[in-house]
DNA sequence: ATAAACTCCGTACCTAGGTACGGAGGCAAG
DNA sequence: CTTGCCTCCGTACCTAGGTACGGAGTTTAT
């Protein structure tokens, strides 16, 4: 059922990217260039597209195209220790980013309790404390 | 103490930013660029510098310039409820971003768990994930 | 067989938030 | 009065991850 060979447009359509995607992660090394025939046009397989959702999975977990440069590398499945080196390290970055968000969620949170409890309106707490940069 | 006038070296160093991110601003309509005298430089006061010091302060919270630009228009502290609304939005994509990030790290810890427990290195569990996009 | 649709290829452009460069003029100290 | 920073100004460049354009060749459908 699996057609045996497509163009960059199916292909694009298959992974659900645009054509220029695909033309510019082969650009940058994650795609290889099939070549191309004397008379026709390029043709792609159904691992091109696999290769494709596999970057596109990848962005959805946080890697970013270098990251996913070292990963399929690894395609063979043989390097379950080095896949699971970068995993770990971007588990903690993905961590430490949690704590930075969190840390301005609550500085945020203060801000605007603090603002809502400002009758009178004699002067907005957000911009006092973004002018005098001693708290938060 | 507070000197009375200073040029955009001096105003950069205050700020703790680079001379060209002040003129940055400047282009961005975020600071005012004063007039230039016809003889002699540019000259900024300590308004400028606390204006800048809003803006990287506003940064570490997470307001992109375009909102800071939007927050400098409330600058006088008399619109405590278009501060505090803007505040609002931005904590609530924060903590979208939180979550967002949660769930990536409740799946990378999966896949690193499961790939602890390969023994045997048949297939790398990261690299399975990855390709079949069921999961995840 | 011809028009529509697609591919190929290079290049330019986009957002965000700056950084770097280079020449011309100003300014202050020795 | 000259050496050596500093300012001014425009423009180009950077990362990341693409998107858009345009002309020429190819393929497909009618």
């Amino acid at each position: 059922m699996t057609s045996e060979s497509f163009t960059i447009g199916m292909l694009a359509k298959r992974a659900s990217v645009n054509v220029e995607t695909i033309r510019f992660y082969q650009r940058r090394g994650l795609l290889v260039e099939p070549a191309k025939p004397l008379q026709g046009v390029r043709r792609y397989t159904d691992r091109d597209a696999q290769r494709v959702r596999f970057i596109k999975q990848g962005q959805k977990l946080g890697f970013s195209l270098d990251e996913l440069t070292e990963l399929l590398s690894l395609e063979d499945g043989q390097h379950c220790r080095e896949a699971r080196d970068i995993a770990m390290k971007k588990l903690a970055s993905i961590r430490e980013r949690i704590e930075g968000l969190r840390t301005m969620e609550r500085a945020l949170s203060d801000l605007v309790e603090s603002c809502s409890q400002n009758t009178g309106a004699v002067s907005c707490p957000i911009i006092l404390a973004f002018l005098g940069s001693s708290r938060l």
